[in-house]
DNA sequence: GCTGTTGCCATAACACCGTTATGGAAACAT
DNA sequence: ATGTTTCCATAACGGTGTTATGGCAACAGC
């Protein structure tokens, strides 16, 4: 039941799950053909990793720290909030690159998947970066809102908004389907969002019926 | 194989699949068990709508015509481009009352399922409601932009980004997963968005590197 | 050298999934 | 009365994640 001493039947395993998922997608994402590609039988899978979930967490490791570490090799842009700007293209270049691992990590694509506590370190190394860089823009006055917690949410789901639609040609035909397009959009949300975050617009009045009424169950809770 | 006069024994499976839908998820949602609420066979589902597709597709379009009523239901807010933050809101309060049709809608949930015409027609007339607020927005002359489609793209973009972080539950503890976090980043967001399509800001240089080297083969097609 | 323990893994099975071939029963037209 | 059409239940097929069984090799203690 332990996963002891590094072995290569491991790393087989854990290579042959990473080139089907960005080969051919998450549902490709099988124990029987991650098994089959490493050469060994279904019975791998459990011995090294647990299970499918295991080695799901282990590609999502891989992925955050791939991910992570494009963010940290960010450029800054030129101009007011310039770590953010190089931060938000990085974000979309890593995303569009690897479309499958952005849909695993993101898209709660494997059912009932939870991140194990190594995985959820990796997203938070991921996450301080884009802190780190709109912490940098306050000290610099260059912020209207001192909540950097919540502008950092406002930011990643302004670039994570505009990257899952294209990832998942959701919308009409013709609105989300081309490269151009997309580029278009991202360019224009991300100006909007520099000019909204460092300038006064004209303020919002308050939303008069704040009610939320959630009407069913968690989705994600275990089904019968 | 035709889906002939209508039938209570249809009307029992679409209502038994969308109770599985709303209350236990969408991987609830099988045929053996859409059959057995619906007190029929499996067989029920192929001979009234061709296979799970079709019963997803028929689900797909009950989702859309809610999710677009619901926004046409929008009231105004006061203020610059206030249908389209009526719609906003809107947009979000029906996303996070209906979460499990949410993710079907928008999330590819189902391996490989691609809407019907119908459907299609569906989600193209919610998406005209967004398009007719911003075509209204610019006559009035609120907006810095003259393509609403790109701008629709932007708006629809940032406030699915929110909704599918706070649907999603993603990124590191305690960032998207309170109720109190979440609305916080919504407003601010929807104020930011309107004040940087609306006022000129400080502009963005251009990406230096804009290259997108699409590393893998989409994932939505087809697996082996 | 023999024996016991441990680690790794293949075979085969289980329950579940979407789908379909077979065939039966009822309703209707001729 | 006969033939056709419509609807559906049973049982099966191949796929999925998972596990019980058991074998085989390596190592430890004596």
């Amino acid at each position: 039941m332990t996963t002891p001493g590094d072995d290569n039947t491991r790393r087989a395993i854990l290579d042959a799950g990473l080139a089907l998922l960005t080969e051919h997608g998450h549902h490709a994402l099988t124990v029987r053909r991650v098994a089959a590609a490493a050469g060994c039988s279904t019975i791998g899978v459990y011995t090294w990793f647990g299970g499918k979930d295991g080695l799901v967490d282990a590609l999502w490791i891989e992925a955050f720290s791939s991910f992570g570490a494009a963010l940290k090799r960010a450029r800054s842009a030129p101009g007011p909030l310039g770590r953010l700007v190089g931060q938000a293209r990085a974000y979309r270049r890593w995303a569009l690159s690897h479309p499958s691992h952005y849909q695993l990590m993101f898209f709660n694509v494997i059912p009932d998947h939870k991140p194990g506590p190594d995985a959820a370190d990796a997203a938070a190394g991921a996450y301080a970066s884009l802190l780190a860089a709109i912490e940098d823009a306050r000290m610099r006055g260059e912020l209207r809102h001192d909540d950097i917690g919540t502008v950092a949410h406002v930011c990643w789901a302004t670039v994570h908004g505009l990257v899952t639609l294209q990832l998942t040609n959701s919308g009409p035909d013709g609105v989300t389907d081309s490269d151009a397009a997309n580029g278009r959009a991202f360019d224009i949300a991300l100006e909007a969002l520099v000019a909204g975050l460092t300038h006064p617009g004209p303020g919002l009045p308050a939303d008069r019926d704040r009610s939320v009424t959630r009407a069913t169950r968690s989705p994600r809770s275990r089904s019968v």
